[in-house]
RNA sequence: CGGGAUGUAGCGCAGCCUGGUAGCGCACCUGCUUGGGGUGCAGGUGGUCGGCGGUUCAAAUCCGCCCAUCCCGACCA
């Protein structure tokens, strides 16, 4: 297939002509290329190595030591590689006593939060990239040192060398686990979220295994551990759905291009960010396809086949499907070329019904995002200028991400008559007359995960609530001092195993024996799991276990036999208290401003929700994006109308709206 | 689409200025050791130096073109 505005070497013809369209990943990335000779001059080379002596100067101690690969890392922040291993390590350092002692809850750094440090002076040390053990002269206890002298990671830059070696799925019977392939045994570190939120979002997203990159840009492969968090969101999603009165369909994935040229600002509006297709079966097609960008034109082309009478109203169908947006800029979950989710059609007989709709799927976004993905959003109308492209109104549930920038989580779109008349979509009413049906369309993307984690991460990784966890308890057997584990822990952690699973929860048993139980716990850690049960030597003497809590690290004993209904307690208190923290979060992140300056000098700071009068002209609106960078996220549907003056230009302004910096 | 940065082993990097045997740490493999907060030791495996072309006896290194990714802006779930 060939996609417009990709003239890529592997996208010819060819590829399809071969009826597959793709070839092996590694192949891909180094596509079949005649073969050259240019490098066989390697013995001659040798040859004439060997007769010649090195330079000395390659070891001069005049070589002026900074080269790029310094200044690079001068360039983020002014600080040299050194210095930066020297901040991490100070700050773990604080993050320690910080847990054992919570200080005052930071403000941009919701709850669980270390804050921004600087590190004392006398840990700040010239550079040293790469070099090991430069101690500096801190005699540190035993206790535990959350991060041992390492190489300094790349914390400053992502780079991605195109496909990653395939690893060999580890079956469960061995004692493997499917959600997570690499067995690696260090722990791969994590930006602090104070030092570089974006960063922080890209090393969650790749060390805990739920996403990686793909060949394409913004195409990313949704990894086990992260499809098993959107299998339990698409599961409880689907039943509400359901529950609503809707059922499922499936529609083409190719929308022909007069098909999606019918609505006017429909086409305009999508158009600039859709992939064609032109070529299929090694010929030009005669009508362009678009993979679709969303479904409304497909979908209101097909109603309008079936829909005759009154009787076949309302028309309430979801599809569940992956959607292309040719994004300029893409990140991992929160803006991907191709993305997953569902989308709701639905036709009514009146403007009333449709609205009534319209509010109710808002409503079951909100809940959803609530009940299961603790997290808290502002359900509202968007402006004009927000509006998706076609509507008559659109609503969205907007929540506030930990770094103070406002997330969409999820879109309910009255459709008014725009589509019914564009797709030809008619029918006889009661009283035998032709009429126009309403509709609506409403969706929630894969997107939903970038907002989870970027709403409970700590510098630690994920924070997963346990209604979404794909491990909601990990087993951490500790082996004892002499003798095999195999004979006494092991056993017992199985038992205790098969007993949270048959109580329906969702346990994990990490049964590694090349792996430190420390390694496991911060391993587990960064990967989210709401619950660790360590089981040791000591515990099975007591018939006991330790249950430590993810967010708070809070350790409690329990007797064996109670675990499970323990664990389901502390599941649902972690649930709770996620929502909780967040909810605290976003209150304390709320402004309610009343002066420009205000309004300017809090964007210029730690952001969050603004609510400000807003006279509702476009124009305005466009100013003060410029120059705050925020936009009107939503006018939202609680709290009550309060008139009053727009905070920018002081006309009045008929309501108050929430302003945000929007992902 | 503008601006910036990067591409050397699975990951993180050095080597490039001044061309001459491709290196280090971690991971991985083997063995011993260790185990309640990231064990230690010893020995190994692994590289089209992003691609193509040019200069040269010789290119990771110099030159040109291309590709890809990331970050920051302008546009959008």
């Amino acid at each position: 297939m060939a996609l417009r505005r990709l003239p890529h070497r592997h996208r010819g013809a060819d590829d399809v002509r071969q009826g597959q369209g793709r070839r092996a990943g590694g192949e891909r990335a180094h596509p079949p290329l005649p073969a050259h000779g240019a490098r066989n001059l390697g013995d001659a080379r040798s040859e004439l190595l060997r007769a010649r002596e090195r330079p000395a100067a390659r070891d001069s101690p005049l070589r002026v030591p900074a080269r790029a690969g310094d200044d690079r890392h001068r360039l983020r922040g002014g600080l040299g590689a050194g210095h930066l291993r020297a901040h991490r390590r100070a700050l773990h350092r604080l993050q320690l006593e910080h847990l054992r002692d919570p200080g005052p809850a930071q403000p941009l750094l919701p709850p669980q939060g270390r804050g921004r440090q600087v590190p004392p002076p006398e840990v700040r040390s010239g550079r040293g990239a790469g070099v090991r053990g430069a101690e500096d002269g801190v005699a540190e206890p035993r206790v535990w040192r959350p991060l041992p002298d390492r190489p300094l990671p790349r914390h400053h830059r992502r780079r991605h060398r195109g496909v990653h070696r395939p690893v060999a799925a580890v079956p469960e019977a061995s004692g493997g686990n499917p959600l997570v392939m690499e067995k690696e045994r260090t722990l791969k570190e994590i930006t602090p979220r104070g030092e570089d939120f974006s960063q922080w979002y890209l090393d969650v997203v790749l060390k805990t295994e739920m996403a990686d990159y793909g060949p394409v840009k913004g195409c990313m492969i949704i990894r086990p551990y992260g499809f098993a968090v959107w299998e339990a969101i698409q599961a409880d999603l689907d039943r509400r759905i359901k529950e609503t009165g809707h059922v499922n369909a499936y529609f083409p994935l190719f929308i022909p291009k007069s098909f999606l040229e019918k609505e006017k600002e429909h086409v305009e509006g999508f158009s600039p960010e859709c992939a064609w297709v032109t070529i299929g079966g090694g010929e030009e097609l005669e009508e362009p396809l678009a993979i679709r960008p969303t479904s409304e034109a497909m979908i209101c082309s097909m109603y309008a086949k079936w829909v005759r009478s009154w009787r076949d109203l309302p028309v309430l169908i979801n599809q569940w499907a992956n959607i292309v947006r040719w994004e300029k800029v893409t990140r991992p979950f929160l803006r991907t070329t191709e993305f997953l989710w569902q989308e709701g059609h639905t036709l009514h007989g009146t403007e009333e019904e449709a609205e009534e709709e319209t509010m109710r799927m808002l409503g079951v976004y909100r809940s959803f995002y609530e009940e299961m993905l603790a997290v808290p959003v502002v359900p509202g109308r968007k402006s004009e200028s927000e509006k998706f492209a076609g509507a008559l109104r659109t609503y969205s549930v907007e929540a506030l991400m930990g770094d103070g920038k406002a997330l969409q989580g999820a879109t309910s779109h009255n459709l008014g008559q725009h589509f019914a008349t564009a797709y030809g979509i008619e029918y006889l009413d009661r009283n035998q007359e032709r009429a126009k049906p309403w509709s609506t369309s409403w969706g929630a993307s894969t997107r939903m995960i970038g907002g989870l984690i970027m709403t409970h991460g700590d510098d630690a990784g994920l924070v997963l609530p346990p209604k979404v966890a794909p491990y909601q308890v990990v087993i951490v057997p500790i082996p004892p001092r002499k003798g095999d584990w195999s004979e006494s822990v092991l056993p017992k952690a199985r038992e205790a195993l098969a007993m949270l699973r048959a109580a329906g929860i969702r346990a994990h048993l990490d049964d590694r024996d090349t792996q430190q139980p420390g390694f496991k716990y911060s391993d587990w850690e960064m990967r989210g799991v709401p619950l660790r049960l360590e089981l040791g030597p000591k515990d099975i003497e007591k018939d006991q276990c330790v249950l430590v809590r993810r967010d708070t690290r809070e350790k409690a004993f329990v007797p064996l036999a109670g675990a499970p209904a323990r664990i389901r307690e502390l599941l649902d208190q972690v649930q709770k208290d996620l929502l909780e923290r967040a909810r605290k979060f976003v209150a304390d992140n709320t402004t309610r401003v009343s002066s420009w300056d205000e309004f300017r000098q809090i964007m210029a700071g730690r952001r969050g929700f603004l609510i400000a009068g807003w006279c509702g002209d476009a124009e305005c609106e466009a100013r003060i994006k410029q120059e705050t960078k925020a936009t009107v996220r939503v006018i939202p549907l609680e709290g009550g109308v309060r008139p009053g003056t727009c905070i920018r230009c002081g006309q009045p302004s008929p309501q108050e709206v929430y302003f945000a910096q929007a992902y």
